[in-house]
DNA sequence: TGATGTGAACCCATTCACAGCC
DNA sequence: GGCTGTGAATGGGTTCACATCA
């Protein structure tokens, strides 16, 4: 554990990286110099210490009895996050949300950049889109291979979701970010994340409603919780 | 109403009712009867154990020998979840990411409805977004009031993040859904979900990154040694 | 002195395994 | 016999508290 640490990071702290991360970048450009997990934590509204065991999977990149040093500590977590390199991605799909995705600004500004956008439709063939013409989906294949892209978008209707995994493994990607509710069946070692806008609608449905019950966890109980995070 | 269990559900099993609760409504369109919690596990992609220790959560809904009656914990869970009412939500932001929220039919289809979309810009005020006229922040209370708003959700860049939070929460919404990247400072009682597309993305590099490096854990075997960056 | 890094304790979530009921 | 519901066991994540070191 001297110089390279490059266990593998548990998962709910490398959820929490990304946060960390660009809390430094913000230091950064204010000109701060040195952070304190304590102050970190306030910013990351986690706990100092939580901050620290997080950090501590990176290596021993603090200072004791003094803090982290921003620039440094902001570098190492990107280079663990494999940020330092560009990440081609394609996206299928290029309805409403493909769109909206493939002109957001915070992909392009962290490495991500879109190569690809592909559809089914052929009325939606050849605009272009976030700077990309759009092309047919038969063409993800030979993008994919062409581009090195290891990370594909679906943004598709739910009723076509599955096929455009498939279609996505099949062209050799080994990531993919699925925005469609669809709970997507795919071989062993692909990596999924689903995002998933009416799920996270419904589960604050869930807590208006116990507060309205008068059930949420109010600090003046017993049942001493909080919800948010 | 009084047949009710109504302990608080654990945070990580109502993560996942929305899952079931989506698998449900299409085999109920399927006129599919039951269901046992071994199908429901190989849908959703967890095990069954699982599910039936979340669905316990909810009372007792299952028969013994049979399974779960697919129409009747469908609405249990969309009970639960407080869906058996409409849900008016303002979005604040008209930018690329509000209007695809606006239009975004997945919200329409579960009782949620957009009844106000706000902004700063002078040039987006007026404009029709998903159905209803961009009014000026400074409308947000009176929105909010007059239309028993509950749920907002922030699609304004990082910088204006912060101050559109507290402009909801002055305005009286108690959840909050943040697509900015910023972490929010609500007050406690105030239940925030963040979606944050680049954090999800940047999990996504790291999981690349390692596998690239033969890193990645892969159920055959143990390869945890150094490998030279 | 002051803040990191980390074993140990604690707590929540997952999984096991079987009693209970259809 | 088959499947649910759930205590008990396990495992992972969080928090505590303090040894450690600039």
């Amino acid at each position: 554990m001297s110089d390279s640490p490059r266990r593998r990071i548990p998962e709910a702290a490398l959820g929490r990286l990304p946060i960390y991360l660009r809390i430094l970048v913000d230091l950064g450009t204010e000109n701060v110099a040195q952070v304190s997990s304590e102050q970190l934590a306030e910013l990351a509204a986690v706990n100092a210490a939580k901050v620290r065991k997080d950090l501590s999977y990176l290596g021993t990149y603090g200072t004791r009895g003094v803090g982290y040093e921003v620039q440094f500590l902001m570098y190492q977590i990107q280079r663990e996050l494999g940020l330092n390199q560009s990440w081609p991605i394609v996206i299928v799909g290029a309805g409403n949300l493909g769109q909206a995705l493939a002109n957001f600004s915070g992909i392009a500004e962290r490495g991500f950049h879109i190569v690809g956008v592909v559809d089914k439709d052929e009325s939606k063939i050849g605009t272009v889109v976030g700077g990309v013409r759009v092309k047919h989906v038969d063409e993800l294949a030979s993008i994919v291979q062409s581009k090195a892209v290891n990370i594909g978008i679906i943004a598709t209707p739910a009723q076509h979701a599955q096929e455009a995994a498939d279609a996505l493994v099949r062209a050799g990607v080994g990531s993919i970010m699925n925005f469609a509710p669809t709970v997507l069946a795919v071989p062993r070692g692909v990596n999924v994340r689903k995002v998933d806008l009416a799920l996270e609608l419904q589960i604050l449905s869930y807590y208006e409603q116990t507060r309205n019950n008068g059930l949420r966890a109010v600090p003046t109980g017993e049942h001493s919780d909080s919800v948010s995070a």
